[in-house]
DNA sequence: CGCGCTGTTGAAACTTGTCAAAGTTTGTGG
DNA sequence: CCACAAACTTTGACAAGTTTCAACAGCGCG
């Protein structure tokens, strides 16, 4: 099993976290791939890495050669503008890739930090392309990933150019409440990895103000919130909040 | 020379507008690819299409299966919400592609319109995914514009999350004066094709809003504007403005 | 067990949106 | 080529939404 230590001895764990016995076939690269393809793709699969909550997975400036698969935990990335003012640009989750900002310039453009305690598949992105130009099903399937990228990109301006406060974070509560069903967890209960800050921060508003619409929304019944813990009564109605009102400011 | 229309005589003027002789060669795909290469990719661009000012060159929900690049003229980008609101995502000029939204789910996701007469060449998909395994090249390329788009895209985020009305109008300006120069523009003078509505769209602004950040420019001795004339008499200003200021409303 | 980080809430200030009116340019048809 | 209509732009006054500032409460980590 290639690893980048070469001279570390492998260990049962790290053999059972290949690709070929990874439980995110459905969600991350190998999705649609042959079980022989797979294996290939586990001898791509060069390193995994652990990160501690609040660790940085990498930062903006740093050279790029991998891209990463949330294994297990949960990220965040944002940019930082030279004044200091920071935006969040997503939060990643299992079997999300992380890093596809650096292939542009071989710069890393963005800093990924570990919101708990994660684990990341490493995966070398010039391996990655060699193996595209082998197995049409992952050149193609990278493809989607990236242009589905760059569509979840379009829904965010979406969401900060036109939507007011309550509903962004209603799409925000709806988005998440989505991708853990896609995981296997409830769709209507969950705890919030992030800050309200951060919250904030990702959808272009102050934290008092992310405070403020989680009150409203517990006012109106929508929502039951204590703290980071999330548990969503009434998704219609979330979903009724964010298309049917109008105007922002 | 290949051509969907199997059956039409070849024009001199379509044969000279294959890659090989296209002098975007350092701005759009071929870039970067040997004489070979680029014959190759020739092959590849089977169709130019015209399109006059307001015409649709593809619309959200029509199935994808060409990437465009802009030979000449002016596009927009946008998508719309269910209850009519619309986000522009993007304005492309020459050399830039349209259509990378397409290919995550072989629908297309927005409305690509032409803001002037123009002029692009069709990409089939499935080609390019096919020359791509054969010229390492061109396929790292793609994967950079990809990433480049991916990476705008986090710099439109953040202008939309974190920036005032007037920052936000001072970056777009400075990215078109960017943009132009590139083609070998005046970095300081040019006409704009967009409305002052689809600024705004693209902003995360109102009209009225564009409207008096522009006289606010003129004002202060920043930009000459006149309609869609805009002459730019202080970059730096510009750029000081952008960075300097802070928290948003 | 307390200190710091995070979250909540209130009141005032500020930015942008809304509505309205008038001016300007562009395009069309006679 | 002119005249008129439609589309676009500018500007003002007011309203609404969000931020700012401030105080306090709660949770969690050391």
């Amino acid at each position: 099993m290639p690893n980048r230590k070469i001279a570390t001895p492998i260990s049962l764990v790290e053999v059972k976290t290949a690709c070929s016995n990874c439980n995110l076939h459905e969600l991350c690269l190998p999705m649609g791939l042959s079980h022989d393809e797979v294996e290939k793709l586990d001898e791509l699969v060069s390193n995994r890495r652990r990160l501690k909550r609040g660790e940085h997975l990498y930062r903006a400036g740093e050279p790029f050669d991998s891209i990463f698969a949330v294994r297990s935990g949960f990220f965040k990335t944002d940019v930082l503008l030279e004044d200091g003012r920071e935006q969040v640009t997503g939060f990643q989750m299992t079997g999300e890739l992380l890093g596809l900002d650096g292939i542009s310039t071989e710069i890393h453009s963005c800093n990924a930090v570990a919101l708990e305690d994660s684990e990341v598949c490493a995966i070398p992105f010039s391996h990655l392309e060699g193996l595209s130009r082998e197995i049409h099903t992952l050149q193609h399937h990278f493809h989607k990933v990236m242009s589905r990228e760059i569509v979840r990109d379009h829904g965010v301006m979406m969401l900060l150019g036109t939507m007011r406060a309550e509903e962004r974070l209603a799409a925000f509560l709806l988005n998440l409440s989505q991708r853990f069903t896609a995981r296997g967890y409830s769709p209507a209960e969950f705890y919030l990895r992030m800050t309200r800050e951060e919250i904030g921060s990702y959808l272009g508003l102050k934290l008092e103000t992310v405070s403020r619409a989680f009150s409203r929304f517990q006012e109106e019944g929508l929502i039951a919130v204590q703290q980071k813990h999330v548990r969503i009564l009434n998704i219609p109605g979330l979903k009724q909040l964010m298309n049917h009102q109008q105007g922002r400011g």
